[in-house]
DNA sequence: GTCACGATATGTCGTCTGACATACGCGCAA
DNA sequence: TTGCGCGTATGTCAGACGACATATCGTGAC
């Protein structure tokens, strides 16, 4: 881990959230630095009461619980301008881990700053509010999927919602986005074996809906894969950046 | 549904969260008044946005998603002290409905309050994110069960959870809890079929851990319940009161 | 009383998914 | 180059779970 600042994309994510001057002087102060991680790095872990927050910049990780026996649930993905650690911030401790799966940028900010944050910036704190009832929202469906769904049905929608949140920051090129995780990741956010959401990827990709291969995927058949996984293929609304 | 006041259980629930005399008068304002509702009476449907929302006094409810198909995912399920409608209040729609399992009482409150809260009672604001950081933590877990754990974990773990539950909000005595459920709801929430669900709870009474007749739950082997479920038998922490 | 309906209970059989084995390609280190 | 580990791919077999059928019990309508 190494603290920098240099070759900031912090511009891009500013297209999507216009500070006023006022909230801009504010988070600056609430901004401790920013930190670039290795892939495969922890950021934060279960049942820890992390002092710092992270806003993600650039990169992406996963959001994981682990048994006590070892078996893992990938709770959701994350990209960039996700919010990382509120559990630590609000409730003093977080009910998953966190790894980087690439090279990750983060904006890091003060876990004691919180307080102030709802003490003289409603607006902001409200987001916050907002990004958690979103998180549980998706959670909601996420379960929905795994409780519901088939293999198939599964993986189809799960691909889809990765799409439209790539299409939402503007991480997609016609068809294709970057998705560096491994099927491992998608098995374990599934609760489905390694082998059997390969061989259910397998079916798609003959089916000629989608390609995942070396971190990308590719959606070939919009309309088929919605059907599928029984969603509509529509992008998505903005977050609110903290 | 009726509006009334009589009997109302509130003094009850403030024996968990005292309230300073200007908080008070802060949510007396705040709320609107008391509803009553029928047992199995839909309270908030998914993908509205509900004018009002409701911190549950008495009585219980599911939480649940429906799919296109008619599927049913049971999100959680209601105990009093919840705060139902924090995604319509600050997202503008729910991403599930509930329903009244029993007969409940409801505090009412304006969702467009929200905001006035936010503004002069930040300690407030704040216990409402720790709600909904809660809600995602335990929908965390959920997805753990749901994911990972076999079908007989997953039962055991479910009924340890929702007597903790019981615990510490008091419902319990001896070894009992009213759990005015039905088995396809425990069903719909484990994403089990209801036969294979009834299996389950069979083995877990014939390994003299659980009793669940009559709208009661009797837990006779605590020890022997967290051992299957892989978690440890204890208490749960009090949450605040909105 | 009796009929219908909902919830729970239990057996049989079929299938979706998991477990295990094996193979291939690639990057990396000796 | 050779060997090793990791991720991916594919086949066979087994098991957990679902689908269907049926039965019991209690409640409410008539």
């Amino acid at each position: 881990m190494a603290v920098k600042c240099d070759n900031c994309p912090l511009r891009e994510l500013e297209i999507f959230v216009p500070f006023t001057t006022e909230e801009a002087r504010f988070m600056k102060g609430f901004k401790i630095g920013e930190l670039t991680v290795d892939a495969q790095t922890p950021l934060l872990i279960e049942g820890s009461n992390a002092p710092q927050l992270y806003t993600v910049l650039a990169g992406q990780g996963v959001r994981f619980k682990t048994l006590e026996d070892g078996r893992r649930q990938v709770v959701n993905f994350v990209f960039p301008g996700d919010f990382i650690g509120l559990q630590a911030g609000v409730m003093g401790e977080m009910g998953h881990s966190i790894t980087s799966a690439t090279e990750m940028t983060l904006c890091v900010f003060d876990r004691a700053e919180i307080w102030s944050l709802f003490k003289s910036h409603p607006d902001r704190a409200f987001d916050l509010t907002w990004l958690a009832a979103s998180e549980e929202m998706f959670l909601g469906e996420s379960l929905a999927t795994i409780g519901q769904r088939s293999a198939l049905e599964a993986v189809a929608w799960t691909l889809q919602r990765l799409f439209q949140r790539g299409e939402a920051l503007g991480l997609t090129t016609a068809n294709e986005m970057p998705l560096p995780f491994r099927q491992q990741d998608l098995a374990d956010a599934l609760g489905l074996s390694l082998v059997h959401t390969n061989k259910t990827l397998a079916k798609l990709k003959d089916r000629g809906m989608v390609l995942w291969q070396d971190g990308v995927l590719g959606i070939l058949d919009r309309t088929g894969l919605s059907d599928v996984a029984g969603i509509p293929m529509e992008a998505l609304r903005p977050r609110p950046l903290i």
